[in-house]
RNA sequence: GUGGGCGUAGCUCAGUUGGUCAGAGCGUCGGACUGUGGCUCCGAAGGUCGCGGGUUCGAGUCCCGUUGCCCACCCCA
């Protein structure tokens, strides 16, 4: 047996999780604020859900899944992505009834089998929202300036990141597009490359992404969506950035940006930040007007937006933030001998239940070593115990920065040290 | 799926043209200081040198295979 964590796992060490937690109760906070309740689904769904809805041509549902039977034989998958299963609950609870709307947020794992690499993993933990149930552009705004503002809450600085926003158009004026784009691959096959020529038939708008040099030269003079978007999509796509320009949030449109699911629709967009290898995406998402009734449910228009945990922190460190630092003991109660090993256990759980932060050793270590063990510890008082404490049922409250010792009776050691640790 | 780089103590790494090459620093534990931390000094524990073959009198050191990790391509968070 392989002692391993498997390929593209990593084990999220107390590092790491401070990190997470520091990013979860921000988001929390936050997305409460602007009317956002969690929700938590299931990590495997039916595997029908995610090609319905991620798309069966895209390179999630092609290649990247990770599908298994169970032992009755039905197929399923770990989750790749969160909105599916967002909609496909909202969907089958009545979460959001005709002419309402419904907030959600939500934060945990996703899989995907890719090879890893710098800010790639297999698994890899995501934090999104969900806006259900509105179609107007104010809708989109809000999403944006959330995922912009949660950036900005971190100490992300602005500099180090952009946010660009691109419209995709809807089933009105896609659809026209996408033939345009395809015929003008097929009319310059030539200078693409074989990939891109291939996607002139599944996904000729994913040609655009492409990072060869030539392709890129090419697909500059292709056809622009914002210059065939219906009368519709073109008034939202305004509306939406009036939003934002009247927020000063600043944005980049970038009609390149196409992103990698097929359930979006309109609006787009996405925030990339440096230090993350060749990755640059720290955080996106879009509209998804159709995704409700791609997957059998009531016609209901809906937008969200999701973020990398670790490439959020790549970010962060990147530009010298660490979030969640270690916040260490308080107080360290230390027995001279074994005498006095009952009274310091109790001393300690005493501390803890009047809340400070207390540590003891349990394994009979020398005082010396106990009080190294409370330095390393970041200890601000060091509560000592031995023979002669005990005959005077006292204990000796000694300040690790002053130094400063003083006898107190055991049940005063409590407030002793909150006034010391104050 | 493809390509490149790298795999020596818990961590970061030295290890010359194959012959004390099994090491250093940090960390851990103990001691110097028999009731007291941060400095210093001393000592100890800890390694199938990724794994398997091969060449050789002799291989971390060369060759082959294999596996893992990292980075990149594809694509995405």
């Amino acid at each position: 047996m392989e002692l391993r964590a498997p390929k593209g796992t990593v084990d999220m060490l107390p590092d790491a999780a401070r990190a997470w937690e520091r990013l979860s109760k921000t988001a929390h906070a936050l997305f409460a604020r602007y009317g956002y309740e969690p929700i938590y689904t299931p990590l495997f769904e039916h595997t029908e859900l995610f090609a319905r809805g991620i798309g069966e041509a895209t390179d999630i549902v092609t290649k990247e899944m990770y599908t298994f039977a169970d032992r009755s034989g039905r197929s399923l998958t770990l989750r790749p992505e969160g909105t599916a299963g967002v909609v496909r609950a909202a969907i089958e609870h009545s979460l959001v009834p005709q002419g309402s709307v419904a907030k959600f947020y939500y934060a945990g794992p996703m899989f995907r089998y890719e090879r890893p690499q710098k800010g790639r993993m297999r698994q890899f933990w995501q934090i999104g929202v969900e806006l259900l149930g509105a179609a107007e552009p104010s809708a989109d705004a809000e999403v944006i300036a959330l995922l912009v503002r949660y950036f900005e809450s971190l100490g992300l600085p602005r500099e180090r990141r952009r946010l660009l926003v691109n419209s995709m158009g809807d089933e009105a004026c896609r659809p026209a597009y996408r033939d345009s784009v395809a015929a003008y691959i097929r009319a310059h096959e030539d200078g693409l490359c074989e990939e891109c020529r291939r996607r002139a038939d599944a996904n000729p708008l994913r040609a655009f992404d492409c990072k060869n040099e030539s392709c890129q030269a090419v697909m500059a003079g292709a056809p622009r969506i914002s210059d065939a978007l219906c009368d519709e999509c073109r008034a939202h796509y305004e509306a939406v950035k009036r939003r934002l320009d009247a927020l000063g949030v600043a944005y980049e449109e970038e009609p390149r940006l196409v992103r990698g699911l097929d359930y979006y629709t309109r609006t787009v967009f996405e925030v990339q930040a440096e230090g993350l290898g060749a990755q640059n995406a720290i955080g996106g998402g879009g509209r998804y007007d159709g995704l409700f009734a791609t997957l059998g449910g009531p016609p209901t228009p809906g937008l969200g937006f999701a973020l990398g945990f670790e490439r959020t922190l790549l970010a962060l460190r990147a530009a010298g933030v660490e979030p969640g630092a270690a916040e260490g003991v308080a107080a360290y109660v230390a027995a001279v001998d074994e005498s006095a090993r009952d009274a310091v256990f109790g001393l300690a759980m005493a501390l803890r239940d009047a809340g400070v932060a207390a540590e003891l050793d349990h394994r009979g270590r020398s005082l010396k070593a106990q009080l190294k063990h409370a330095d390393k510890l970041g200890a601000r008082v060091a509560v000592i115990v031995g023979p002669d404490e005990l005959a005077s049922g006292e204990a000796t409250v000694r300040d690790m920065l002053t130094k400063d010792e003083r006898r107190v009776a055991l049940v005063d050691v409590p407030a002793r040290v909150a006034a010391l640790i104050g």
